[in-house]
DNA sequence: TGTATATCTGAACATCAGGTCACTGTCAAG
DNA sequence: CTTGACAGTGACCTGATGTTCAGATATACA
């Protein structure tokens, strides 16, 4: 992926700081209004130049519609710059979704190291969740672990948060070519499949943690 | 906050989980064309009812811009002073206790969350060991795991750090009445058994932290 | 000197997308 | 029976937005 320029980069940091900011994304306007561009089409230009680098994703002709591309996973455990985020823990979430749920529902704050918990620069909300059930054991996950989600599509092989039967339960996301996308327990005594509609994953996990 | 309709809480939730999946909010016409509305009024008034109950904000004549009015905050689960160490991850900790390794040894330093990790405040050292292997398995523990270590005496059933043939692993503190105290593998495959001495044992897991 | 990239101006243009008015029908409460 | 909230259809208007064409500088590079 090309490194961007400053420009490029102050424009991207905006999109980001708007969207982290206001909860959506700024129209080109909004972001020429906040350069103070004379031209819609400078922020045109760059969106384009930063796309075509590859660090935005923009879905043509749709307003406010884009997604930040990842940086490459840098090597853990050696950034100085520990970035800490506090993320509302549940307990089960019956129906809807997390940040839906009243908040008297969260039974807990956690503080975690955003570098630690291996999340990324994505902005995508995140919340933590505590398993209820042994469904993922054979994946090291077991009941009362504290399930760190972002909320982001799953890719195959994910382990994610589901919404099946009006609860929140943890299944590993498997999409081979050819195939409609399944969930799966990691659990031999209960090993179970379901069939996936595209808005039941609420995230992707990303970290798991126990207290023992 | 008036409490919503059944159909009023799809359609939120139909926001909720497009902004989660696709990462910008959908329009009316894209919400009209996920439930099979034929006209986008339907929508228009839905969203309306919504709005006027409170659960969502919206920026009056901007394109997918939505915010989801959270709940009010009951009661704050804890006081906000959360205390935060950082702490030293260690490879594998060849002899010797971590405090007398060379600063140089330790692989990254973690900041973990003192009342989420299951520490006390007892002044106790603590230093955190990333797994290297999978003897403690059947304990949730898997290789590359971090494991947080408060150096402190172990009580019968605490995993442990201990010191075994010069290099530091995780095991089972068994201590029975009536018997000398030992060290137990948790892997079906490798079960292994160990008399301990009592300098063996450098302190006792107290959470265990997994990127995924 | 010429070419490429980056940064911006200015002015359209097409269409995306929200808002509104007029109606139809259902159902529970008063 | 009437009223009001809820759920939708259909048509239409207008502003909000993305897109594109045609330059204008300035800098780096070969």
């Amino acid at each position: 992926m090309k490194s961007l320029t400053s420009r490029q980069e102050e424009i991207l940091q905006y999109l980001q700081t708007h969207f982290t900011q206001k909860g959506y994304w700024p129209s080109i306007r909004d972001t020429q209004q906040h350069f103070g561009f004379k031209s819609t089409n400078a922020v045109a230009g760059h969106l384009r130049a930063i796309e075509k680098k590859g660090h935005l994703e923009r879905i043509p002709g749709h307003a406010r519609a884009y997604r930040i591309v990842e940086m490459p996973t840098a090597v853990p455990f050696n950034d100085n710059t520990i970035d800490v985020t506090d993320v509302p823990v549940y307990g089960s979430i019956a129906a809807g979704y997390p940040d839906r749920v009243e908040s008297g529902a969260a039974i807990g704050q956690l503080q975690v190291d955003v570098e630690t918990a291996g999340l990324k620069r994505s902005g995508a909300p995140i919340f933590a969740l505590k398993v209820d059930g042994e469904s993922m054991i054979e994946a090291g996950i077991m009941d009362g672990d504290v399930v760190i989600i972002e909320q982001k599509e799953a890719r195959n092989g994910d382990i994610v948060a589901a919404l099946i039967d009006n609860e929140t339960t943890l299944k590993r996301f498997i999409q081979e070519p050819g195939r409609p996308p399944y969930l799966k327990s990691e659990n031999v005594n209960y090993p179970s499949f379901h069939p996936v509609t595209e808005l039941m994953v609420q995230g992707v996990a990303k970290s798991v943690v126990r207290s023992l």
